[in-house]
DNA sequence: CGCGGCTTTGATGTTCATCAAGTAAAGTGG
DNA sequence: CCACTTTACTTGATGAACATCAAAGCCGCG
């Protein structure tokens, strides 16, 4: 079960996120005062396919994963989120109903708004809602420039590209330990999960990186930049 | 060259649109004066990747095409527009210069608002910045799942998909003229051309589609569903 | 009328999914 | 805590799906 924390007020959980900066201070107030701030555990579901869009939610420490399931084809990972990657605002203004299953897969901290405070906030602070439609405008555009690139490559490029992608943009490091199986890794760039372990053996073999279980060290990143780019 | 058409005032022009209907008659107005309609040649492009973001654009009649240039590995094709589409909703209030290149696929008409008034709008007018989340959200949803549609499908099931899009989604009709080459077709859906020919000439084999050129005629809807859906 | 791009079909090879089978790891209940 | 079950991981072999290569006809356009 997530937990509910009360630890801090907007004032520094809103510092961190730029999202609020600008808002009325009587507006921060009510944000303040309705939102609910949960830890979830790895591993936790956060929203499930189908459930009633009534928040808001941000990221504030953690990893996510967004999926989705397809019936017979089992299951789409769409992508990972990481802290300020706006997530909740996938098809939060459009549908009622979540069209993906979040889930934490690492212990994560997320703040929920209630929906219709946030229109109503939007509706009466027009620079806060063109900043929220900046917001989601990057977003969706990051979330589909992701899946045109994935799409385009091979498989070892898909597996050279998803390694920089948690190596340079989420962990910050050439050693990271993998958040996912093999087989969410195949779900997430569209490819078998024996073919995941295949290529990921590969680049052990040409000591491009190390493997231990889901701990990674990449050792050359220049020469998996120009797999992902060549395949 | 596009050509500038001053025929309608926005009351009609937007009366069609449901976007604008519950704007301030004098920002009405003032959209009103400031707009341009342009019409556009098949073939015309009418924004080129790169280029700057000066404009909010709708499209009122017509079809376009959303496409990326990737270098050497040629040119994806995003998805096809048409009018009620938003497409102008794109990347419009996150990048200042544009992804995409769109081009006129069928004589197009576009009316173009100045980006810096629709801002101002939203600014000034809450509900109405809701309304263009809620649009931006919905395109951007669609974009999307779209883009995964095809790619779980094998080659049969994505020409299958797409006969279906243009005869259910765009043509509404069983009778259409392809507004794209075998090629297009291609870049669109994520295959070589000479697959897309192959597939197309086994539908007519099959008694499934009838082709002439770029004339196409869906005999049998139910059999083109199942090859979508299962392969 | 000739050039370049689009269309078409066939032949060939590569890439990848699938099947199979075994080991390791991680929950689960007694 | 240990037997048991399940899930994750791994490697190899095979065949299907698809890209690529080649060649020729077609069409539109300068």
């Amino acid at each position: 079960m997530p937990e509910p924390v009360d630890v801090n007020t907007c004032k520094s959980c809103l510092y961190r996120s730029f999202l609020f900066s600008s808002l009325d201070p009587h507006d921060l107030i009510r944000v303040n005062l309705s939102k609910k701030e949960m830890e979830y555990h790895q591993g936790e579901i956060v929203v499930r396919q189908g459930d009633p869009i009534r928040e808001f939610m941000y990221l504030k420490t953690g990893l996510l994963k967004i999926s989705q399931d397809i019936g017979t084809y089992g299951n789409q990972i769409i992508g990972i989120a990481k802290p300020l990657d706006f997530i909740g605002l996938l098809s939060v203004f459009s549908e009622d109903h979540y069209q993906y299953s979040i889930t934490a897969i690492e212990p994560s901290s997320l703040c929920h708004i209630p929906l219709e405070l946030m229109k109503e906030i939007i509706i009466k602070d027009g620079p806060f809602g063109l900043k929220i439609l900046g917001k989601m405008s990057e977003m969706n555009e990051k979330v589909l420039q992701n899946r045109l690139q994935i799409n385009r490559r091979n498989l070892r490029g898909r597996i050279a590209y998803i390694l920089l992608q948690f190596s340079q943009e989420i962990y910050k490091n050439e050693k990271f330990t993998l958040p996912v199986s093999r087989k969410e890794i195949g779900e997430l760039i569209n490819m078998r999960t024996e073919n995941v372990i295949r290529i990921l053996s590969e680049f052990r073999k040409d000591n491009i990186i190390e493997i231990s279980g889901k701990e990674i060290v990449v050792l050359d990143t220049q020469r998996l930049q120009q797999i992902s780019e060549f395949g």
